[in-house]
DNA sequence: CTGATTTCTTAATCTGGTTCAAGTAAATCC
DNA sequence: GGATTTACTTGAACCAGATTAAGAAATCAG
């Protein structure tokens, strides 16, 4: 596994030359991930921010009553981890496991921190990821309040259809807001239409 | 109105030196809001970032059925703008409107493209300004899924404290994702213990 | 100061989604 | 390949929160 991947990825938002490559793909850790797996465990305070390569993630929070909440499935090319944990070095409240044998680079914390004075270029790349991402959650939030679940679902399923794939139902149930009986329900109902 | 408040708070982030404080200070656009004007509005290109210096704004999102859904309301401080209209150059989906006389700066955007471009360590402080962001609105996912109302409007009380007043009960309920009667049912519940 | 508009509350009724309990299909494991 | 765990479905009872409609309180405009 090497990086070309993701630094084409990232060539995509801003334009890294020969040094800068190179200085990055060394601090990546590559990594094979067996379905099951954790990559994070609440609790814990994150070292690495995570990079899918191939398989795909899932990241959720677990609340007081043991219930997990679903906030992402990452597939190729998505960044993920706990982000709170990862800036401030508390522990983590996301667990983040594979959904199916996965490979991930991991950027370990000071190697992000250093690459970013290093290489301001990257401080563009990140600020543009996060700046996307942010878009996406004000996005979700405003979709959960104003639509149904069975629109949600449906929006899912157009949105995401590669994770169909991956994801078993009671976890899209969970980053639906919903519970795995409800979304039967729901799915009977559009196979009787 | 100087832009003196703004430069300290980015200065937490990061240090500027005069000539980029006098830079980013001249792309400033100074403007007093009186309450209930519009600062952008749905369907129009959202042209500017937007800083508050003082008084309250609030962004909302106008759905199919013509509910408002408040996706936040910005105090003294707080950046706000339809990011996915200002980055994109699409029409917005979101409003702004003034909740009470407010002053704030715009930054329009060909503006941020060239501070962005000649100083990145602006980068980095959009970069933390994003990425902080991102933390809190993940969040507000989890804690919409995994708290009832009653829980959330006290845990808003608690984070916000500033907001009771300036912010109608309507648009805290609306924040909050439900109606606002159910909010005045749930106040009353409170009074009653 | 006064009428008009907006905000907030109350109560009755209704519903989208949960809970609980049980059964079935599908992975997974030795 | 058979046993066991895990995922999915079904249905009945239930509940958090929505809807509707009306009145009370507050705010605003002239």
């Amino acid at each position: 596994m090497n990086a070309s991947n993701i630094i084409a990825q990232i060539n995509r938002h801003i334009s890294l030359d020969e040094k800068e490559s190179l200085y990055f793909s060394t601090v990546l850790i590559p990594a094979k991930i067996k379905q099951g797996d954790f990559l994070e465990k609440i609790g814990t305070v994150t070292q690495n921010f995570i990079h899918v390569e191939s398989g795909c993630l899932m990241s959720y929070y677990t609340d007081k009553g043991g219930d997990d909440h679903v906030i992402q499935f990452s597939t190729s090319g998505w960044w993920t981890g706990d982000l709170h944990s990862f800036t401030k070095q508390l522990p983590a409240i996301y667990s983040t496991r594979a959904l199916a044998d996965s490979s991930v680079f991991y950027l370990p914390k000071t190697d992000m921190d250093q690459l970013l004075d290093r290489y301001p270029k990257f401080e563009r790349y990140f600020r543009i990821l996060f700046q996307n991402s942010l878009i996406t959650h004000q996005d979700r939030i405003i979709q959960n309040f104003s639509n149904t679940a069975e629109d949600r679902y449906e929006h899912f399923r157009i949105k995401y259809p590669s994770l169909e794939q991956y994801v078993p139902l009671k976890y899209i149930a969970s980053y639906l807001g919903i519970t795995p009986e409800f979304l039967s329900k729901i799915r009977r109902r559009q196979t009787e239409k």
